[in-house]
RNA sequence: CGGGGCGUAGCGCAGCCUGGUAGCGCACCUGCUUCGGGAGCAGGGGGUCGGAGGUUCAAAUCCUCUCGCCCCGACCA
């Protein structure tokens, strides 16, 4: 696509158009290995305030940070027999520490290891670090009085994809990791859904997505645990996205690396863990919640530039009035706290400029020409739409503040109304099965839990149980199951996912 | 790894069938005029046509091999 030439979504190509939209916002390119992505300012700086916000609502919540190594020796893999089970396929390994040389005669792909330099024990690239840091708990942990272990940590991990694609599924991401060690069941469960509802309020406060909070089904479980609670967001395809989880696991990885503490009593007995997780997968959640024609749309909370101001002038004269003008706007906004970039761009028409910023996802620009210089104004256009308005210089950061807080909460309602109008409940699967190709979204079904029976809807109908949502469990007691027809055990969540 | 498609300038493409030594749009550089919703004109820079071999007086074009990418499946946050 030229990049003059408008973003046109397309349900059939849905794909294309989210690949547009990254590329005409700059957010990322693709990197020279194939699966991996270069994160570009603009793309990074979404991903900084979401760390930060999170960051500090995990601090609120009691953790700390720390970080772990990116190698980890293959043996720890192999401990949780689930584990290395599930992340084997998907393992980059390093087997060599020299090169004997980088190109061969011909100045070709020569690389080869040197054979004196193979290591003694091959290293995975970490795809998740819970054996490095459960190796390491055995040794800080002896006492109840060790308990409990709050650990976060931001790192980048590797799993090797077959089929990648940018912000979703990319073979190197980042993420955040934490980690817990508690000393009993309930308190390290109580742990895990803390931390799920810390995910919910900030999908729906910050990136104004709003989200869906359940339980896996097995067959969905993270790999070594005993329970795995999930958000999961609509995209505008009607397609789910798991945007976090965080799990219950039980003593497993306790029993796998030998974890016991001794209790007030004196006894010996194994530590109770939780993990849980956001990626830059999150990024690619927002473009495909709020995203539009025109491109980007971004929440004010995680836009790194939340108001452009554009400073507009013609004849001589005219910039030496409208620039400081802008400037005092723009210093009055910051000193509020909102971050402004002041567009002063040469021989660029003030259309070009306002579709540049579009384009990038930012929810607010100021217009300061010389009409609102004489009025002593700003006149501002939304990204989500609406009348252009003028806003008076005099107070203007308040003003802007409650504007931008309304376009957050407007984003949210728009996602959620969109969301539920796509949210059906049914109790047949031959409905089911004609509703979800005829116009896709999801839906909520009693059901008896049955992993081949699942297996077998996913192979007819590409749609997969997204979770048991939290609160509507009761609901399957007297119900049978809409697939099989036994009585119903749960209340299941299926549709289409990435 | 199976099935389909594509590699030509930074990006998007035409040219290939019917061989004659590379072009268009956008972007980029210079100048002038423009400037409240994607500017116009003029001039200019940039490509050993994915790679290797073959056929031919001559290959982006035909043949063989090879590498890479995209889409659909298997795998997955």
């Amino acid at each position: 696509m030229a990049n003059n030439a408008p973003i046109t979504p397309r349900v059939d190509d849905y794909s294309q158009w989210y690949l547009d939209v990254i590329r005409e916002a700059q957010l990322a390119d693709y990197s020279p290995v194939k699966g991996s992505m270069v994160l570009r300012p603009h793309g990074f700086s979404i991903w900084e305030a979401i760390k930060d916000d999170l960051d500090r609502r995990f601090k609120e919540t009691g953790h700390v940070n720390a970080y772990f190594p990116l190698f980890i020796p293959l043996s720890f893999l192999s401990k949780e027999a689930e584990h290395v089970e599930g992340f084997a396929k998907e393992c980059a390994v390093v087997t060599h520490h020299r090169l004997r040389g980088v190109v061969d005669e011909n100045g070709k792909k020569g690389v080869e290891p040197d054979p004196a330099a193979k290591l003694e024990e091959p290293l995975i690239v970490r795809p998740t670090s819970e054996t490095i840091i459960w190796h390491m708990y055995g040794q800080w942990i002896q006492s109840h009085r060790d308990l409990p272990i709050l650990i976060n940590q931001w790192a980048n991990v590797v799993r090797w994809e077959m089929k990648t694609r940018p912000f979703l599924r990319t073979a190197e991401f980042l993420w955040q990791e934490g980690h817990t060690a508690h000393a009993t069941e309930p308190e390290a469960n109580e742990e895990a859904l803390r931390m799920l509802e810390v995910y919910r309020a900030f999908a729906e406060e910050t990136l104004a997505i709003p989200v869906v909070t359940g339980s896996k089904s097995a067959s969905e479980r993270f790999a070594g645990a005993v329970e795995t609670y999930t958000i999961e967001a609509m995209m505008q395809n009607g397609w789910a996205l798991q945007a976090g989880t965080s799990h219950f696991l039980g003593q497993n990885f306790a029993k796998a690396f030998d974890v016991t503490y001794q209790t007030p009593d004196g006894d010996l007995e194994h530590v109770w863990a939780t993990s849980w997780g956001v990626s830059t997968r999150l990024v690619g959640a927002v473009i495909m919640t709020h995203s539009d024609d025109t491109g980007l749309v971004l929440p004010p909370r995680v836009a790194p530039v939340q108001v452009a101001v554009v400073p507009l002038w013609r004849k001589d004269g005219e910039k030496e009035t409208v620039l400081p003008f802008a400037e005092q706007i723009a210093a009055e906004l910051r000193s509020v706290g909102i971050r402004v970039a002041l567009d002063t761009r040469e021989r660029m028409k003030p259309g070009a400029k306002y579709y540049d910023w579009e384009r990038k996802g930012v929810p607010l620009r100021l217009e300061v020409g010389p009409r609102d210089v004489a009025k002593g104004a700003a006149f501002a256009a939304r990204r989500i739409g609406g009348p252009k308005f003028g806003i008076e210089a005099e107070g203007i950061g308040a003003r802007v503040l409650t504007e931008l807080d309304a376009i957050q909460n407007e984003l949210l309602e728009r996602a959620r109304t969109f969301r539920n109008e796509r949210m059906f409940e049914l109790s047949d699967y031959g409905a089911f099965k004609d509703a979800l190709s005829d116009q896709g979204g999801w839906y909520l079904v009693p059901w008896c839990d049955d992993a081949e029976a699942e297996n077998q809807i996913k192979s007819e109908t590409k749609a997969t149980i997204r979770c048991f949502p939290i609160g509507r469990q009761d609901e399957a007691a007297g119900q049978n199951c809409f697939y099989s027809g036994k009585p119903a055990t749960h209340m299941a969540l299926f549709s289409r996912a990435y």
